[in-house]
Parts: C-alpha cells; structure tokens; sequence
RNA sequence: GGCCCCGUAGUUCAAUGGAUAGAAUAGAAGUUUCCUAAACUUUAGAUACAAGUUCGAUUCUUGUCGGGGCUACCA
C-alpha cells in the first residue's frame, strides 16, 4: 500500500475511534507537505470542521496524537499550521520501503486483474500520409495500451484503415490521369507519399475543372457538381461497389503501396497492432442492426425509405442510421464494428482513441448503441484528445500547413545525431550502435513532447522551433539514466540484495528523503494514469524524478560516500531509480540508452 | 441559431475547492583538478474581465470579451 493510501487508511480509523464519524479514505484529502513546511505529508483539516463541530486545530491536535501514537513506524512527529495537519513520516518507513523494492524488477505493475480492453488508435486514412496529428494519436493509443497493461488489463490494440470510399477513387483517378504507369519503385518515393500526391493533384486539377466551368457562364455550386474529374471518381465508386476487376486491381495495388509507406513509419515509430480492420470488410456491416433497432422501435422510417433515430430526448439531433438508397453511413458501421469487436474479442472495455472533434459522433454511437441495449454499449470509452495544431492556427492539407510524420521524425533523429556527436562521449561506438542511439533520442525528444501534455488539451506546435533537448525532455531523462548507468556498471550486482544497517535512518540525508518519497509514488502514478487515461501524469513524474536526482547527484557522491553505508543506500538509490525512470518511459513508448 | 471545449509568466505546459499559483524554455548571474555540464545553483516574470457561492476559487455558478470544435443521406 502507498503511503498516501495508509495515511488516508489510518486517518478514517483515527477519526471513527476519536469521534465515532465513518469516512471512506477516498473522502480524506492528503497532499505532499510544501516544502516551507515542516513534515512529509499533510491532511486538509478543513473538511472534518462541518461534520466534528470542532475547531481545525483541535481536530489536527488530537488527529496527530492518536496516529503518532498508535503508529509510530509510520509517523514520527506532527505540526499543524492553519488547518493543515503535516505528518513527518518515520525514516524507517522509507528505508523499509527501499529495501523491499529495490530488487522487485516489477515495481510499480499490478498483476493480471483479469479484464480485458481493446484500445483502438491510428486508424489512418489510406490517401494521406501520417502528420503530427497522427502522431499525438500514435503514441498516445500505445502508451494507454502500456499502462493499462502496467495495470494488469489484458489489452488487445487494434485499427481501422479507412480504405474505401470517394477520397480513395480520388487518388485513384488522378493516378490513371497523369501517372503514366508510375510507381513508388520507378519514382523512388515512400508509398503513402507516392499516393498521397496524386490526392494532391486530384484537388488542384478538380479546382482547375471547376475554374473552367465557371468562366463558362456556369455556377459556382453547379460547377463544383459537374467537373468532369469528379464525375469519374464517383462513376469509379459505382464500379469499385460493384467489383470490376481492373478497379479493384488497382485499388489493390494503390493501397499497398501505402501500406508498405505506412509500415516503414510504423516500424520507425514503434507502433504496432495485434489486430487491424479495414473498412472495405466492414462498412457493410450494421444493416442487420438497423433492422434490430427498427423492430424495437429505436430507429423509425421516414418516406424516402431512409431510417432515423430521435435523439432530441437526449439533447442531442435526428441522426440517419441508413441512407434511402438502403446503405449504411459511418455510424451504423461503427456500430457495426463495435458488435464485431465484441462478438471477437468479448472485451469488458473499448477505448476509441481519436480526436475531440468527433466527440458529438462517439456520444450519439454510445447513446445507439446503449438503446439497442447491445452488450458493447458500456464500455465503449471516447479517450478524445485536442488537435495539435500550429501558431498559426489548424493544420490544413490544402493549404500545405501539414507537418509529416516521416519529415519530422527524420528531422529529431538528424538533431539528435548532429548533439552526439557535438559532445563526443560515445566516440567508441559501432555504426549500428550510434544509429539505434540516435532513433532512441530523437524519437524520445519527439515522444516525450507530445505526450508531456494533457491529451484533453489541444497543443501547439511551432516548427520553426525544433523540439528541445534539455529541461522537461525526453533525452534529459535518458540522460539522466545514462548517468546512472555508468556509475552501476562499476559495481557487481550484489548491493542490490544487500540489507541495509538499521542506522542508516539517523543519517538519511533531505536529497535522499525527497528521493525515496518520490520512488514510493510510482506505483500510484501508474495507476492515476491509467484511471484519468493520461500518459502526462507518468511524463511529469519521471521529470520530476528525474530532477531531485540530479540535484543528490550534483550534491553528493555515490562512488565516494562519507562511508560504506551511505554507499550502500546510495547505489539502491540509483538502482531504483535507474529503474522507475526506465519503466516510466517504456510506459510512454520511449526507450532509455544505458550510455549517450 | 443550437450544443460543446478553451483563455495561467515573452513562449510551451502544471496545479482531485486548499497553505506564498508550480515547471521548462527564452532573459540575467554563477558552478567542471572529484561518479557523463544533454547537468546543477541563484534571479526576475502570469490566473482575460466583472459579479456571486465559501473559512478558502486558476478550479464551481452567472455575465462580458477573445479563440476553437461540432451541428453531412462524407468517413
């Protein structure tokens, strides 16, 4: 149990014997004490004043004496200032703490609770290539699927491949227009790239079309109906639903080329799926339900033979369901795939990572889906995330204002490279051990960035500032296990399971104390995470960590401590925080390099 | 029009209704005969505005101003 758990444990049994009053733990409020306070840990005396009828001071008074009292491994003394009650903890406790978990290599997991979630994220669409907006996503859906792992769920990642449909036949057409048999081979270019840029060319050869029309005494919207480039793209929807060979023979091939583009960033990334949708297998589905919802009389009829559901009880619009021509629209599919999913995996929980502006889609398909009374309704969770977007506002397609993926990660990687090699330190290194060395940092620098922020939160990116390396930083964690490292690996193995003296608690000294607090909060960090699915909580963590390390490194010697002891507690120090801070970056994707 | 979200140092981000609003970066000043200076130490700087709720408000309520999203028989 944490500390802040026994606090709050211990205060609900003290004030039930005190006052005869029953609180849950969850009702008490404990804080870490401000550092111009004395004590460790503090109790917010204010909430207790209305139900005890009793100054706070003398609630705190009577508070700290029976706990002082009654536990004395736990708290040592108290003071209490202004209504807040502040704990010092014992310094056994905390070498206590240290000696039970400095060889426990699954410090801060839960074991297996035997629930299953499936977490979906990614889920691109095959006519573009991944942007940093993706990338948010990326990292974010694999770092929820870590910690909830972390947490004991058995997690299962998916991703739906937008395949299909009339932005796919756009890419396609312009292709057979202006390619002449090119491809991503013959023009040396990524795959997702290659197509993506005939997507591109679609739209300015449609602008021209529409441009055309106009000058021709036609009008703005007609126009926009006519082009003849946006009459072929629809006609080879038709034929593409149909099935005609040579549509689907380079359809075919178009997304393989992406796919490939698309698996090269994925390998990069780190990125990867235990099982993937496309929607060509699934945008038929959901029409076995409309009929489901309109014998229940959830979904209604209207004349042209389009079906309906009335969600204006809830607040919310009519919403179609299925088109008069009898098709399913993207709800129905999603609705679809959520029954699949579940008919698949049976999973207590489905996390939908994707961006707050479909917030008001993820509410009504939960809302259908809780109507029909499907078994998938409760748990599908809508883990929205804000855009990321540039000073200058939106990133726009159209208007080039999109920062790539691939640029960008190359880019961090090419810094990274270009400040190793600045400093010099690991000139000993062979070729394939610098290049994995620079993906670590530059991948950690672009990681840690985006996932350092609230994921509710909409953030801004400005690319003319490249992406720090020091202070609130990926590498400045790596580094800082890298420091670690290379003290450990002058020792043998054996002080980790050494016991410490039971004097070392006169001597601990404040950097150490701040140190094993800090450790002994990782466990609750996992869980918080997990609870409000945000990775930022564990980001600010490890920084923090990261940061009280480095000033005992700066403040005091390991390798040279006042005596052996002091050694001693200092290498299970290091030990356990080379740890956290190496677990607490796997949880956000990020790898840590034993020397940079 | 309706619904939803957001306004915190120059900038990018923190703060389950709790103590003097924290960090990072940029700025100023320092630290290397000693475990990696991608580090450490010191310093200056912010809650859009106005009311209300209360012991206490960045947080809750209302209004004003400013920014964004959704409101497709597209996905």
């Amino acid at each position: 149990m944490s500390v802040v758990a026994l606090i709050k444990d211990t205060t609900a049994k003290a004030i039930k014997q005190l006052y005869g009053l029953e609180l849950l733990p969850s009702e008490i409020l404990v804080n870490e004490t401000k550092p111009e306070f004395e004590g460790d840990y503090t109790i917010v005396l204010f909430s207790f004043v209305k139900q005890l009828k009793k100054s706070p001071d003398s609630i705190g008074t009577e508070l700290g004496n029976y706990i002082s009292t009654n536990y004395p491994n736990l708290c040592s003394s108290f003071s209490i200032i202004k209504g807040f009650l502040n704990l010092s903890i014992t310094p056994t406790y905390w070498i206590n703490f240290l000696q039970q978990n400095v060889a426990n290599t699954a410090f801060g997991t839960q074991p297996s609770n035997g629930e299953k979630v499936m977490v979906e994220y990614s889920s691109p669409n095959t006519n573009k290539p991944l942007h940093l907006g993706h990338l948010r996503n990326n990292f974010l859906g694999w770092s929820i699927a870590e910690i909830l792992k972390a947490n004991g769920y058995d997690v299962i990642k998916t991703c739906i491949v937008n395949d299909r449909g009339i932005h796919i036949c756009k890419s396609m057409i312009a292709w057979q227009m202006f390619a002449n048999g090119a491809t991503p081979q013959s023009t040396n270019t990524k795959g997702d790239h290659f197509v993506g840029d005939y997507y591109v060319q679609f739209n300015n050869e449609y602008k021209k079309q529409v441009e055309a029309l106009i000058a021709t005494g036609v009008s703005k919207e007609d126009a926009e109906k006519q082009a003849p480039i946006l009459k072929a793209t629809q006609q080879m929807l038709l034929d593409w639903e149909a099935g005609k060979p040579d549509v689907i023979n380079l359809w075919n091939n178009m997304n393989n080329w992406v796919y490939e583009g698309f698996n090269a960033t994925y390998t990069t990334i780190g990125s990867d799926f235990d099982k993937v949708y496309y929607e060509s297998n699934t945008y038929l589905l959901g029409k076995s339900i409309v009929e489901k919802g309109l014998e229940k009389n959830v979904f209604f009829k209207k004349e042209d033979g389009s079906v309906w559901i009335d969600l204006t009880p809830d607040g919310l619009d009519e919403k179609v369901v299925m088109r008069k021509d009898g098709t399913s629209v993207y709800i129905t599919q999603d609705i679809g795939l959520a029954e699949q999913k579940q008919n698949e995996f049976n999973a207590n929980q489905s996390i939908y990572v994707v961006g707050d502006e479909q917030n008001y889609h993820f509410k009504v398909l939960k809302l259908i889906c809780q109507k029909l009374q499907l078994p998938s309704a409760d748990g599908i969770y809508h883990l929205s995330y804000g855009m990321v977007e540039l000073p200058t506002g939106k990133m726009k397609s159209r208007e080039g204002t999109v920062v790539d993926a691939d640029d960008l990660v190359d880019e961090m990687i090419a810094i990274s490279q270009h400040k190793t090699e600045e400093l010099g330190k690991v000139k000993d290194f062979t070729e394939d051990e610098l290049k994995s060395l620079y993906n670590t940092i530059g991948l950690g620098a672009l990681k840690f960035f985006l996932l350092r922020v609230d994921p509710k939160k909409k953030m801004i990116f400005n690319p003319e500032e490249s992406i720090d390396f020091h202070g609130f930083t990926g590498p400045f964690i790596q580094y800082t296990h890298a420091r670690i490292k290379s003290i450990l690996r002058k020792f043998s193995n054996d002080f980790i399971t050494t016991s410490l003296s039971a004097s070392i608690q006169h001597s601990l000294l404040l950097l150490e104390k701040e140190l094993i607090i800090q450790l002994e909060q990782f466990p609750l960090i996992i869980k918080e995470a997990a609870e409000f699915h945000d990775p930022s909580k564990i980001a600010i963590y490890i920084f923090e960590l990261a940061k009280i390390f480095n000033s005992f490194y700066s403040e005091h010697s390991i390798t040279n401590a006042e005596n052996e002891e002091k050694k001693l507690l200092r290498l299970q120090l290091a030990q356990l925080t080379a740890h956290v801070l190496h677990k607490g970056m796997a949880l956000l994707g990020i790898q840590v390099p034993d020397r940079m």
